[in-house]
DNA sequence: ACCTACCGGTTGACGTGTCAATGATGCTAA
DNA sequence: TTAGCATCATTGACACGTCAACCGGTAGGT
């Protein structure tokens, strides 16, 4: 009783306006928290938070190295957009790549020293940058919603997973 | 007093585990959401949401065209962003810009008929994802918490935006 | 009048993300 | 054996964002 064709109460197709104005808000303030993040980190450390997702995987994998595609479902990233972003990384010396001795056709990425000092130095100004933005904008009774926001939202893009 | 240095305050620096892990799946599920929304918009319309918004101002303004500088705040994007989405745009011929009579230095945006067209076919189906994605995957509590949190993230964006 | 400072807008360089196509290699079935 | 076929990873083309530099012109102060 939530979908149905033009019509028919309790279901219809198109937002309210109050529900439309809380979207927009929703959507706006999410977006401009995530810049913000970014560039707080940019800033702190030169690492983005991509970087960031990656070097932590790393730094807490076994022998801080992991195979490209496990890397991959680990952080939740295509494969593709993993292989151009570990080439910035090669590049600027925060990862290596090499051959995967035990899986035929797979690379292996491993942290380099630069890349863990990299982390290390970047991770308690994130972390900061983290309360403060977030958990020091909320009261305790909206984290906690914001948790269970993310779960139904999560929830539906899940159950609509087909598109 | 959860974690360390400079602690004055009943202010701990760093988020507890609970917290961070809230604010991962927080993040993780608002980009997730963005981005859904994004692709559900290309398919349906080959529009992008940044186009969306530059043809909703459009649309809703006096004789459908507005100065660059005006638009650029009115949908709170930076002008070379706006510039640059502008140019994309009027490649494909939604928008046109000429010089503005009215100020000197001023460039005018105006919406073409395939601009107004392509706008107003991709209203309906936008609308509708926003429907099923947002408002469909939240109760109606949670959908008023999701707006007081966007207000108080914002607030709270706004308060530090000096850095 | 002249110098400077700002203002509206554009541009270039570069990082980032997606999609589709391409290797390179093993697995399986005719 | 060999013709497909799936899998791991990379690449190229392109859209999008940010940052910093730039350009043309107007406005102030001296």
């Amino acid at each position: 009783m939530t979908e149905a064709t033009p019509g028919r109460r309790g279901g219809r197709q198109l937002p309210t306006a109050d529900e439309l104005r809380i979207w927009r808000d929703f959507i706006e303030a999410t977006a401009a928290l995530g810049s913000r993040l970014e560039s707080r980190l940019q800033g702190d450390s030169s690492l983005s938070t991509g970087d960031y997702s990656v070097l932590l995987a790393l730094s807490e994998a076994e022998g801080q190295a992991m195979r490209s595609s496990e890397l991959a479902s680990h952080i939740g990233w295509e494969r593709s957009r993993l292989s151009h972003h570990l080439g910035r990384m090669e590049r600027r010396g925060l990862i290596r790549r090499q051959e995967c001795a035990t899986v035929p056709r797979g690379s292996e990425v491993l942290l380099t020293a630069a890349g863990a000092e990299a982390f290390s130095g970047a991770t308690f100004p994130h972390l900061r940058a983290i309360r403060e933005l977030f958990v020091d904008a909320l009261t305790p009774d909206q984290i906690v919603a914001a948790g269970e926001i993310a779960t139904a939202l999560r929830a539906r893009l899940d159950v609509l997973a087909k598109d």
